[in-house]
DNA sequence: CTTAGTGCAAATTCTTTGCATTGGC
DNA sequence: GCCAATGCAAAGAATTTGCACTAAG
C-alpha cells in the first residue's frame, strides 16, 4: 500500500478513489483475481458500494502492471488475473493452482522450485524479469473420484 | 501424427482435409504457434494453399486439446497459442520463455525444473494433470542494452 | 444416405478507447 | 483553473456459434 501510494505520487498522479479502492481490495486479497471479480468486489458494501467502472478496472490495473504494482496473470481460464506484485517480498511471491473443472484457484509456493527457476534463469538465452508457474488438475472437491 | 490417427478414429471421426493439415504443420512445428498464425501457415503453398477458414481452426484446436492431442497455453501475450502434445515422450516435453518486448516465444526444458514440479505435485492439494511454466524478460535482441 | 467436417457470417466475451464530466491540488 | 481520474457508451480483438453445404464411410 505504501509503496503503491509512493510510487503512484513519483509518477505525479493524484490520488483518485477509484484506484485507491482497487489498491485495498487487493492488497487484502491473497490471491489473483479477474477484472469482473473486482468489479463486483467494489461494488459491495466492504468498500464502500463506491462502485467503479469496469473501464476505470482495467485502466487501473493496466495502470498498476506497468508501474510493477499489481502482476498479471493468465490461467488458462480465457480472461486474466491480477494479484499485487510482492516486489521483493519473498514471503508474499506463490504460484498458481488451478482446477479446470471448477476453476478454483490456489495458491502455493516452493522453495525447491524458486531455486531451480533462478538457476535455470541464469543460462537461458533471455533477462529474466518474470516468471509464471500454473498447475493444472482436478481439486480436492471435483477429484474425488 | 500416428497416435492422432488413430485416437480420432477411436473417438469416432471422419478424416477431414483441414484437420489433417492442421495436425500436419503442428507435427512438424516445434513451438506453440496461434490461432491466426496456423491460418496463415495453412494458407501457404507448404500444405496446398488449402487454406481453413479461421472457425474450423479454433473448432479443431479445441477438439485435440480434449483429446489431449495438442495443447493450449497462455502466454500473456492476448491470444492463446497452440502446440502438439507430448503425451509421455519426453524428449518433446518443454516450457516457454517469453520477450515481453517483441513477442518472441521459445522453447527450452530443464531436468532439475521437472523434478522440482513433480515432487511437488505429490503434496499439493490438486490432483495435477499439467504444468505450464513461463519466463518473461526480454530477449537477446531486445535486452542488449 | 447419414453424420462428421467446414466455411461464412453473425454473435459473444473480454478488454480498450473516445469523449465529456468530475475532482485533486 | 489545469490536468489526472472516471463513467458511459461505442469500438476492438480473439474466440465461439448457428446454419447451410460438402464429403467421408
Amino acid at each position: 500500500m505504501d509503496r503503491a501510494e509512493a510510487t503512484l505520487a513519483a509518477a505525479g498522479r493524484k490520488r483518485g478513489g477509484a484506484r485507491r479502492a482497487v489498491l485495498e481490495l487487493l492488497d487484502g486479497e491473497a490471491c489473483a483475481l479477474t477484472a469482473v471479480e473486482i468489479e463486483d468486489a467494489l461494488r459491495g458494501e466492504r468498500y464502500g458500494r463506491r462502485g467503479v467502472s469496469r473501464a476505470s478496472v482495467y485502466r487501473i490495473l493496466d495502470e498498476l502492471e506497468r508501474l510493477r504494482l499489481v502482476k498479471r496473470l493468465e490461467t488458462g481460464q480465457a480472461m486474466a488475473r491480477y494479484e499485487r506484485a510482492c516486489d521483493g517480498q519473498e514471503e508474499y511471491h506463490h504460484h498458481h493452482l488451478v482446477c479446470d473443472e471448477c476453476g478454483l484457484v490456489t495458491p502455493f509456493s516452493d522453495p525447491a522450485l524458486e531455486r531451480a527457476i533462478s538457476k535455470l534463469s541464469e543460462r537461458v538465452p533471455l533477462k529474466v524479469s518474470e516468471h509464471e508457474i500454473v498447475l493444472h488438475g482436478a481439486c480436492r472437491e471435483c477429484g474425488d473420484d
